[in-house]
RNA sequence: GGACCUUUAGCUCAGUUGGUUAGAGCGUUUCGUUGACAUCGAAAAGGUCACUGGUUCGAGUCCAGUAAGGUCCA
């Protein structure tokens, strides 16, 4: 009885290597300088998160990257960690305070954050046992977590630092205001989003032209009362009699002038704007040309506040709204009001409408723009796929600082100290620069009861913008000598989404390049020489997967029903470079069905003959007879060759699905569906379908060496992608003793490795297998259009050349078993059987009632009509004298033989035809 | 407004530098289980490669334009 039982369970044997991987310390990166090394950083997943689809595609692609690194014998580190994501994991644990009807500010600052820590103790980093489910390879050792206290130091090491280079400053500015989450915002964190709503056409009434009146149009009536002038553009003829006259504005009803500004559009609307400065990005620009003065009149959660006037005030900002326009109604200074949809920019985490506000932020110029630029351009760091570097390029031609202070509590708290009694809001440049009034330091002032510490965090990204060598103990030397800085840094692959190219990507390369062996060439700065960007995971609809829409499958329910195997494969298999993907079940059930075919020829191989020596690719080749080879041997050891590189060559393009349809079409149609198949004629004890000749024992363990050997090198392939099964596999049938492992301690031998141990298959031997391939599936058609079912027993009559017969003979058992033939005899053609015409001679199907001539004599008819189609064709093609001159001669070559072909079995079928009278 | 991507079988997608009669998986239909696997095997049906033009002896593949869908930037 076999001891690998008829189908595989993955959950024991997932449970138990992943236990003994652990244990083993298969996972820990250490520096050796006698290999290569391979580096990965996890991209770091929000400490709140959970596992997603996107995180299982983006994790099972790094852990097949350090596994197949790990069997190409390099030295693999993939480091694994979380993210603190400020505002994100803040409003999780107030939501969790809203449940005791508290706010952050009920407990005050240091409680709240003490309060979050505790959160994270608790339920922080589920996604990286989640990971572990998944097989993930990671050196758990290493964990890394952005508020780390070494990772914080080195955050705040690096503000100090960009200050003083002159990176860093405060300044007043208009920033994206999240009245949700009450802070600031990056440019990148605002999403344009199409929103409908009116566009209000309102008149001002100029002040001493009673009756005259000039028109502006406005999404956004209820910030009229923060109007400062109305702008006309200076060549507009309409309006240059009006320029520095006053207008009425009609809501907070004061005078305010009429400016000119070559920045109004004169094509937009009537030509004229309202100039609200506190509240536009654009109209702070005109306001500060003009020397006019912003009235804010937003609270910071955006209600109007007394600026708006007594009928405004306290109104929050989309209630205002409509009662501005009713007031304007009333008054009649609204015109008209018409629908309209434009571009509203909205706080990608909270989902609301973001505030242009001017506000006092810290602002980073960032660093090393030009060098990131050549990093990419001259590709010391390759994008795959390689478009993607046009939106970065893009993105850095036209980049802006970047606002990185942020008003909340959970984050790095900015090291810049206020002298006490310092007006923060009236900071002057010279006040900022002045150490006696702004103090900024690692360590904080020596005599502290006289400062008071920045409130402001720094934003999430400017603390992941250091992942790459921050986690690696920068920049503490010690700590960097510990980790293997020299050795692991750059790192070797980035694996990432598109969408965080400006995030992340683009800072990461910037910071790299400043922070990191300065005076050093580019090239050893950099910190990562590869990017692979996946497609996103969407849905049958094409939607992208959300929790918000239900339509996320667990990836732990698809482990459960799949196992972790099947899943990556699945997904993998569906995943192609970097394009997105609709996700479909019933591939991962492919994934669970082609582990259990695995599982099963390793199985078949177990049942049909004793275990020998299969301790190492040398044992296993000794045991080879070349000599003994017939036309599968060769053909199967070509194709495995020939599957080797294609995988080689997938890893080195980064075609992940391409290497798993391949190692597929390989294990599945080569060898279980041809090879295995044949092979039960050399193993198997005679049966009816064949001739019954005795079995050979040296072929046979010939044979067995050759199956030891196919699956040897295909579980070495496949374990990349299915680490478990091939773990199990690997132990049952002996490829590995006690105490070692598939994934730790094994080499993988390209295909000119092996051949180099005397192992070259003959091609022209495998050509033939292809076709005897052919005509056994064109006669099981045959068989099967004639009634015949695939396991049914024929007789057949081949009348074929000597040539092809001899093929044929060499091959008759195989044969006759794949075919289901109980005979398969050389003879002549009988003209009242049915015929069919094949590479390997004309057959005849004998069955015991005789054909319909009729019926067969009109299917040769057809026939006929097809391959004279064929024939006219290509004669047609050949008689071309530009085809002839110009094509290439293995073009032409082919052309010939298909010619030759086709007009032979035209022959045939014509003979057959007159036979049939 | 600018940039990029996609359009190939009922569905989801391959198709490398242009070269026989365009492939896979799933689904559908027919046949087949005592012999590794029904999580399987055998076979079949199914495509004017979005459209229009061009380059070429030859175009799914290269070029230009059009249409539809999508993404990013402004």
């Amino acid at each position: 009885m076999a001891s690998i039982t008829k189908s595989y369970e993955p959950h024991d044997v997932e449970k138990k290597w992943y236990a003994a991987w652990l244990e083993a310390g298969c996972f820990a990166g250490k520096a050796n300088p006698a290999k290569a090394p391979y580096t990965i950083m996890i991209p770091p997943p929000n400490v709140t998160g959970v596992l997603t689809m996107g995180h299982v595609l983006n994790n099972t692609l790094q852990d097949i990257l350090v596994r197949r690194a790990r069997l190409e014998g390099r030295e693999a580190l993939w480091l694994p960690g979380t993210d603190h994501a400020g505002i994100a994991t803040q409003t999780v644990v107030e939501k969790e305070l809203r449940k005791e009807k508290k706010t952050r500010r009920d407990l005050g600052r240091e409680k709240f954050v003490e309060k979050v820590w505790s959160w994270r103790e608790e339920k922080g980093g589920i996604i990286l046992k989640q990971l572990q489910a998944l097989g993930a390879s990671a050196d758990w050792s290493r964990t890394q977590f952005t508020m780390d206290p070494a990772y914080s130091q080195a955050v705040l090491g690096v503000f100090v630092d960009l200050y003083g280079k002159g990176h860093i400053y405060r300044g007043k500015r208009m920033v994206n205001w999240c009245p949700s989450s009450l802070t600031a915002l990056s440019d990148e964190e605002v999403e344009m989003r199409p929103t409908k709503g009116l566009l209000y056409q309102v008149r001002y009434e100029v002040v001493d032209q009673p009756g005259k009146f000039i028109e502006v149009k406005t999404t956004r009536p209820e910030t009229i009362p923060g109007d400062v002038a109305i702008a006309v553009h200076p060549d507009d003829p309409r309006y240059t009699a009006l320029i520095g006259k006053k207008v009425w504005r009609p809501l907070n009803r004061a005078q305010i002038p009429i400016i000119a500004d070559s920045a109004v559009d004169k094509e937009f609307g009537s030509g004229a704007l309202k100039i609200t400065p506190a509240h536009d990005k654009v109209d702070f620009e005109v306001g500060q040309r003009h020397k006019l003065a912003p009235i804010d009149i937003l609270t910071p959660d955006a209600k109007l506040n007394e600026l708006a006037g007594p009928e405004l005030e306290g109104l929050e900002r989309f209630a205002a709204r409509k009662k501005a326009a009713e007031l304007l109604k009333e008054s009649g200074a609204l015109v008209k009001e018409e629908p309209y949809e434009n571009n509203v920019g909205y706080s990608e985490r909270a989902g609301v409408p973001i505030e242009p506000r001017l506000t006092w932020q810290w602002w980073l110029k960032y660093p090393r723009i030009e060098e990131a630029k050549t990093a990419v351009r001259d590709g010391h760091i390759k994008f795959y796929p390689e478009r993607w570097s046009k939106v970065y390029l893009h993105w850095l031609e036209n980049i802006q600082d970047w606002c990185i202070s942020r008003q909340v509590w959970w984050g790095h708290r900015i090291p810049v100290w206020y002298a006490k009694g310092l007006d923060k809001e009236a900071l002057t440049e010279a006040d900022i620069a002045d150490p006696k009034k702004v103090h900024v330091s690692l360590a904080g002032p020596s005599d502290p009861q006289n400062w008071v510490q920045e409130d402001d965090v720094l934003d999430t990204w400017a603390s992941s913008w250091l992942w790459p060598f921050a986690t690696l103990g920068w920049p503490d030397k010690a700590t960097m000598e510990k980790a293997g800085f020299d050795y692991f840094y750059p790192t070797t692959t980035l694996v990432t989404g598109p969408d965080i190219i400006f995030f992340w990507v683009a800072r990461m390369i910037m910071a790299g390049l400043e922070f990191v062996r300065p005076g050093e060439p580019l090239e050893r700065r950099i910190p990562f020489k590869h990017v692979y960007f996946t497609g996103i995971i969407r849905d049958q609809q094409g939607r992208k997967m959300s929790k918000s829409l239900g339509n996320s499958p667990d990836p732990l329910d698809l482990i459960a029903k799949y196992g972790a195997d099947g899943l990556r494969f699945g997904i993998v298999s569906i995943a192609p470079q970097g394009q997105d993907l609709r996700f479909q079940e019933d591939r991962i059930e492919g994934g669970k069905n082609f582990c259990n075919k695995l599982w099963n020829a390793c199985r078949f191989r177990e049942m049909n003959g004793e275990m020998a020596d299969n301790s190492s690719l040398g044992a296993i080749l000794a045991r080879v007879e070349p000599a003994k080879f017939d036309a599968d041997d060769h053909a199967i050891l070509d194709r495995l060759l020939g599957t080797t590189r294609e995988v080689d060559r997938c890893f080195t393009e980064f075609e992940f699905s391409a290497a798993v349809q391949a190692i597929y079409g390989f294990f599945w149609n080569d060898f279980c569906d041809w090879y295995v198949e044949v092979s039960k004629s050399k193993l198997q004890p005679p049966s009816s379908q064949d001739s019954g000749a005795p079995r050979d024992p040296a072929e046979k363990a010939n044979c067995l060496a050759i199956q030891d050997l196919v699956l040897r090198q295909t579980l070495l392939l496949l374990h990349p992608f299915t680490p478990f099964i091939t773990e199990e596999l690997w132990h049952l049938l002996g490829y590995g003793s006690e105490g070692t492992f598939l994934m730790r301690d094994t080499h993988l031998e390209n295909s000119s490795q092996i051949t180099g141990r005397g192992l070259k298959p003959d091609p022209a031997a495998a050509a033939q297998v292809a076709q005897l391939k052919a005509v056994v599936s064109q006669v099981r058609a045959f068989k099967a259009e004639h009634g015949e079912g695939a396991s049914k027993v024929s007789e057949f009559v081949v009348e074929a050349t000597d040539t092809h017969w001899t093929v044929l003979e060499a091959n008759l058992t195989k044969l006759q078993r794949m075919l289901g033939a109980g005979s398969l005899v050389r003879g002549a053609m009988s003209p009242n059987a049915p015929a069919i015409v094949t590479a390997f001679g004309s057959w005849n199907l004998i069955k015991q009632l005789k054909g319909d001539p009729a019926a067969e004599k009109a299917k040769l008819v057809k026939d006929l009509e097809t391959i004279a189609k064929h024939v006219a064709a290509t004669e047609a093609r050949l008689a071309n004298k530009a085809f002839t001159d110009k094509a290439p001669a293995a073009v032409l070559e082919g052309a010939r033989k298909q010619l030759a072909d086709q007009q032979a079995k035209q022959a045939e079928l014509q003979r057959l035809l007159a036979a049939l009278g």
